[in-house]
DNA sequence: CGCATGTACTTGCAAGCACAACGATTGCAC
DNA sequence: GTGCAATCGTTGTGCTTGCAAGTACATGCG
């Protein structure tokens, strides 16, 4: 859009947009985690939005579901409390009221450990498995999206790259 | 750490933390993602703590500083406010917040535009820079302990790869 | 058995964030 | 020039987060 608008003068009173010093940026020592943090930053404001309007979920409650779907399927291996804030990248207090969140809301159930009774699993319950199944269309989709426009971004092109060459590696 | 410690029991029981379960996350048709994600996460949490501990900074606030002093370097073109939310990735009410907490402690100065009044730009003090030089090295050294420490993990291995590839493409 | 140490989760509290509503400024049409 | 839509930044509000303190359970030692 407002790229290339090339010099707008370089004295101190320059008022339209100056894409260039946000390249500037990226030309420091961090510029790699700089690309990182931005295109984590996109991908999740765009997923957050898509499933916030069409689920009334948060990019962290689907996620969430997600990790603990696939434990679901496992039938075994439950996790921990701990573990799941690990997952999500997430403080154990976060992680508490996050499952409260979920479990008030029928997604998720809580039960204690038989032999350390400290430790707490979770499941997934039908409906949480049900709302999973309808979102998880719309992440992908909102994902998707969000690659794509961000591969435009010559920056943050070899980082998209990677991402989909992994996404790509574990669908197959 | 606690890897391959193999299948402890498929019955409901399961009570010892079961790492398997996390790697299946990583199976998914999103598994490039969620490695973004969770190696986002990992990295942008050790840098805040230790940012947080010696120079009493957020990473938010450290990264609002490095940006901004790269516009300082250039002289000529500053960013609006609506530029510097799509840098640091957050809401517009949000960097405004941001940039009055800043302003507040004299990191950073405020001054209007004199062509569109409505355009509001940002200089970093001598203040802001010295308290930047001060944090740089911190910053720096955190971000370089993360990205080793996520190496370890074999599904963020090819993310840290190309990280690092673009910082050192960057510091040449 | 009784107590200290350590681990697992939860709660009080302050801070930060996003969304929506708002006031201010500009540009264009008539 | 007056009216109207678009743009830019700030403020009100509710929710989420992280840190620190607290509670419950487990393990080891005398």
């Amino acid at each position: 859009m407002t790229v290339a608008t090339g010099d707008t003068g370089t004295d101190t009173g320059t008022c339209p947009p100056d894409v260039a010093v946000v390249d500037a940026v990226m030309t420091g020592p961090a510029k790699g985690w700089y690309a990182l943090s931005l295109l984590q930053g996109r991908i999740e404001t765009h997923i957050e939005r898509a499933l916030q309007a069409r689920h009334d979920l948060s990019a962290r409650e689907y996620s969430l579901l997600d990790v603990l779907s696939y434990q679901h399927d496992g039938e075994g291996g439950h996790l921990r409390m701990t573990q799941v804030a690990e997952a999500v990248v997430l403080s154990q207090s976060a992680t508490t009221r996050l499952v409260t969140r979920l479990e008030d809301r029928g997604l998720l159930e809580r039960y204690l450990c038989l032999t350390d009774r400290r430790g707490i699993y979770t499941n997934v319950t039908a409906a949480g498995l049900a709302l999973l199944a309808e979102a998880r269309p719309t992440h992908d989709v909102a994902l998707h999206e969000a690659l794509d426009a961000a591969s435009a971004d010559p920056r943050l092109a070899p980082l998209v790259a990677t991402v989909v060459e992994l996404n790509r590696s574990g669908s197959c």
